[in-house]
DNA sequence: GGGTCTTGTTGATGCAGATCAAATCGCCCG
DNA sequence: CGGGCGATTTGATCTGCATCAACAAGACCC
């Protein structure tokens, strides 16, 4: 692990209030590895033996059953992953790949949890970042039963856009078909859906996402605090969902 | 608050292993509440200023958009609710209303966050039970990704029959207007998804399931430990979901 | 430069599940 | 017991989204 890294993790919320020294001890511990793009780093099912944090790289967060496949989240620098499962010292409910190339470090789950016994600010930190990453996914969920894929795209579209400073453009952080997925939609409806968006505001170019009218395309979405998340939130969040990704570094 | 309440209260996972002067002081800042059934006693995007406790009776938890409402979840006693928002000092993400005549406790948020930064052993039961949350979150939205219909509600059914101890028969813990829409679907699709599995090994007498071929029934279900929970975990869960409910007490 | 492989788009078609409307059932209550 | 009311079921129809198939557009690789 390099040194750099350090104070880059140490910016996280989750580790930013920890006692140096226990900070020092739980770095010693960890690895440092490098993977290539398209690599299954994380079976779901498997035990849940380290804590993940993506320093470099974009990963995905899916989940299999049968022979059907879902992206639950997509993690990018700096941030952590699968922190329940290894707090519960349970199997990771979901998989882990690479979608490029990637830089990872990971925690001994034991250390972390022998940790947060010591450390009360720790403790408070995992609080913290747990009660996040809960409402993180109960926002997911809401938007998969309460919207329609049109309105799932609409909300993602200015959810970004927020994000991006309230830009009229942005590039899609990923690949559509992965987008697709984490919306809960085939790739050929999210293509149909940004296509009919174009009568609501929207103008498509590639990967480039131009807003040509706000109000418009707010009519559709009707964009909510409680389902896409607070604009001033998210400073050293959690679980990077979908809605943050691209963002980390400049949060952090 | 009764006096017959606080053992109850300290039997639950969140609350067992805190401080003897903790829990007291906790619970002398607590007040306890009558409700008549549908009676909403939170409203989502509000302050969580309280941390509640069903002691009796049945709450649902549910989230509205536009004009549509879907159901997140049903808690039956004794188990807590909307831990993370009165962490977090957060608007709660969901609304809450009696499904009948219920007792609720609640536990000023201001005092649990002071609490756990107190009491180190509060602080792990908490993020125990966070993580339990998240997980049972990340599980209800990966069944509404990748089962259709029909295969939700014959989850459900065997998860319902393992709760009971395997029971080969049960009774649908609510009404089917709610599970249908925890299910994410109709209840007129309910409805026949339920006939559908007739063909399937699952026999219906109003509120009544029995399960004439379970192997038929898995069949379609799938179960998976991933989704449906371990049968063994759950002794203290938390936010008790649908599959969780009618056992608490037991389960307690 | 010409494969080939992957991703994205488009069109045609089918189906799961929603919606609408109308019984039917069950339950509470006077 | 009869009436009323909500929950559930059933049937008919509609539609959003998936599926299947074909094609276009890059990206990559000899």
């Amino acid at each position: 692990m390099r040194d750099e890294d350090k104070p880059e993790i140490r910016k996280l919320a989750l580790f930013r209030d920890m006692s140096p020294d226990n900070f020092e001890t739980l770095m010693q511990a960890a690895y440092a590895h490098a993977f290539p793009a398209q690599l299954e780093m994380i079976r779901q099912g498997e035990p849940a033996d380290f804590l993940h944090i993506v320093m470099e790289g974009t990963v995905e967060l899916f989940s299999g059953w049968r022979d059907r496949e879902t992206t639950m989240a997509v993690v990018r620098p700096v941030s952590t992953f699968i922190l329940a499962a290894c707090i519960k010292d349970a199997p990771y409910l979901m998989s882990a790949r690479t979608v490029e190339k990637s830089r990872i470090i990971m925690i001994p789950a034991k250390d972390l949890r022998a940790t947060f016994r010591l450390d009360p600010e720790f403790a408070v930190s995992t609080i913290t970042e747990l009660a996040n990453c809960y409402r993180s996914v109960v926002r997911h969920a809401k938007g998969l039963k309460l919207r329609n894929s049109k309105e799932r795209v609409a909300a993602y579209i200015c959810r970004q856009s927020r994000l991006a400073g309230n830009a009229a453009s942005f590039i899609l952080p990923v690949e559509k078909r992965l987008l697709a997925s984490y919306l809960g939609m085939t790739p050929e409806n999210l293509s149909r859906a940004i296509k009919s968006l174009q009568s609501d505001g929207v103008a498509v170019d590639g990967m480039r996402i131009i807003i040509t009218d706000l109000k418009a395309l707010e009519a559709i979405a009707g964009p909510d605090a409680l389902i896409d998340g607070p604009g001033t939130e998210m400073p050293g969040a959690n679980l990077a969902d979908m809605q943050v990704a691209g963002m980390r570094r400049k949060a952090n």
